[in-house]
DNA sequence: ACGAACACGTGTATGC
DNA sequence: GCATACACGTGTTCGT
């Protein structure tokens, strides 16, 4: 049913998380075992079997608790008395719990434990003064129960994507990073990971760099919270001075002036007929299709291309080639041409 | 003391991990030992205090702890030496916790609730019998209490430095990777910002090596059929599929016959709605252009995207998001996708 | 009100 | 035993 669907889009790790499967067959295990206690459990786990593990693949899942505990829960629905009242009780409601237990010698149980889950139910609940809530918990006692229920399960289902996350994380790295199984080193692992991998892209890009001698446009996103700090040297066209365009949300800035506003940082470094462009914008509609196009119509051919957005950010560094066709021939005029661009591209964002 | 310090040995980033040094020292001091020796919970109850500020150095908050800390919660105080008794019950000795309850009024609270889940055993509750079990309960009901603390101090610190980690690999990771801070999708995007880096991590020793070879391009790469041969795991459109398609055990490759001629190589990964497209053509007029309004009619906003021209080949490695209205769902549909978009290109280009 | 995400204390399995 | 780690159901809190 509704419920125990799955809530989550996207999960779908299809290939890997194959390491998790192991888990679950220790689970498989308990789950057996418990079996016998419950002649009919067969049933009940082949029913929730589809809702829980939604991903797909894995097949036998989750220990048998979970499994029976639904199991009892659905099989008292039929009779949802008010014990729910006294069991549920968790929020707000608790006082109510508490009442009965004092009067109740008998009504005892419950709390314990367990009321957890979803035995409780079945615990008598005691009688005495929640009375007058009856009229009106009488509906709610098993609206509220159901959505307790789909609390659970939804609980459920976040336990098991960030156990498949973990498992598909932890199969990407090599196992050197996982030693302990653990889950926090799991993830620990994906730092010194991830650290790792940073540290082996700046090694190469800087190697490339010195192999080229010229600076080169590919440098990855890098770590720092604000990366394009020092990314800009000597921008033809800079934010700086002309920060209203994005601050309020670009009003006509059309042709304001006869010298051009900036629309964004720019900045333009040429040897021979290859340039290298930087620019930092705020996100626009369809803006990389826009200037990959505009681009191409100024004749510049776009050898490489990176695009990092960050927030509503947007950089793109790109290395273009100036074919022979092409107008421009200074930095400057590229700048101009570039910024007059971004210029159209806003206006027809508005 | 001992109990709230760390446990966890591994932590320990080695070179990269100073970081963490920060968090709780972990003291190797005996944790073990020690603990077993408090005489009564107080102690405890003051050590807890220090470890339960997760967020780095910040001292004191959540005094209220220890034990009743529920107690605070609901308001529903009472004299807090009886109540421990029953809230304790747990594990195997959920008896007692019954029977206290029932004896004191007062004690109320704690029953409830949790109790866990799974201890149906006691939910029969009868009254009778259990208060004999004090003599030998006596001495081990605070022994029990108090490992009964540990347990949750340990478990405590477990979720700490999940967290921790979790706050540390968010940080490495550029925010557009995290969009929702929720933890799954933290580790949901270092899933995708690693794939991300060992991507540019090959184009770029991809290019490293053709930089090395350019005199003899003509035999330099061509041992591997395709210039970025191992650049793909497992494509899902290969150009030497003809002949090769049992080649890649490829699971995902399986229906390969009835499939449309692969106008590239394509392999497309998938997590969440993040996916990783590596695509390598041959260059074709406009076709960078085409590939970006493609993506952008298919609902795939490109996030990053990477181009690298060796001789007469492009290799495109992008990562775009799924948007709300996107019809594709599932890493060959998105191949399919690009391979018919592909094909277009070239019929234009022809 | 309602859902999504967390923190909590607990039960329980696994390893020494 | 006892330490460690996970799953569970629940309470609570925060956006909407």
């Amino acid at each position: 049913m509704a419920l125990d669907t799955v809530i989550y889009p996207q999960d779908q790790f299809g290939v890997w998380g194959y390491d998790y499967l192991i888990q679950e067959e220790k689970s498989l295990c308990g789950f057996l075992e418990s079996n016998n206690l419950f002649p009919n459990h067969e049933q009940a786990a082949s029913v929730h079997a589809n809702n829980w593990d939604y991903c797909s693949s894995s097949s036998v899942m989750q220990n048998h608790n979970s499994c029976y505990d639904m199991k009892d829960h659905w099989g008292t629905i039929s009779s949802p008395d008010d014990c729910t009242g006294g069991g549920s009780g968790g929020g707000g409601g608790g006082d109510q719990m508490i009442s009965s237990e004092l009067e109740s010698p008998h009504c005892n149980m419950m709390m314990e434990s367990h009321v957890g889950a979803a035995l409780t139910t079945n615990t008598v609940a005691s009688a005495g003064r929640r009375k007058r809530r009856r009229t009106k918990s009488g509906k709610n006692k098993e609206e509220l129960e159901n959505q307790r229920m789909t609390h659970i399960t939804v609980e459920r289902n976040r336990r098991k994507q960030m156990n498949e996350y973990l498992a598909v994380i932890r199969s990407l790295m090599p196992p050197s990073y996982v030693q302990r199984g653990d889950q926090a080193s799991i993830i620990g692992g994906a730092i010194n990971f991830v650290k790792e991998l940073e540290q082996q892209l700046q090694t190469l890009e800087v190697q490339k760099r010195a192999m080229h001698q010229q600076p080169n446009s590919v440098n990855g996103y890098s770590p720092p919270p604000l990366p394009f700090g020092e990314f800009f040297t000597f921008p033809q066209y800079s934010m700086k001075s002309a920060n209203e365009v994005s601050g309020n949300g670009g009003g006509s800035v059309a042709v304001a002036d006869n010298r051009p506003l900036a629309m964004a940082e720019i900045e333009v470094t040429m040897v021979e007929s290859h340039a290298n462009l930087k620019i930092l914008s705020k996100k626009r509609y369809r803006q990389l299709l826009k200037i990959v196009a505009g681009l191409q119509c100024l004749w510049l051919t776009i050898l490489h291309l990176n695009v990092t957005t960050v927030d509503q950010m947007v950089l793109y560094s790109l290395s273009v080639k100036l074919e022979d066709g092409c107008q421009l021939s200074t930095v400057d005029e590229i700048a101009d041409a570039v910024n007059c661009l971004l210029g159209r591209i806003e206006e027809e964002a508005l």
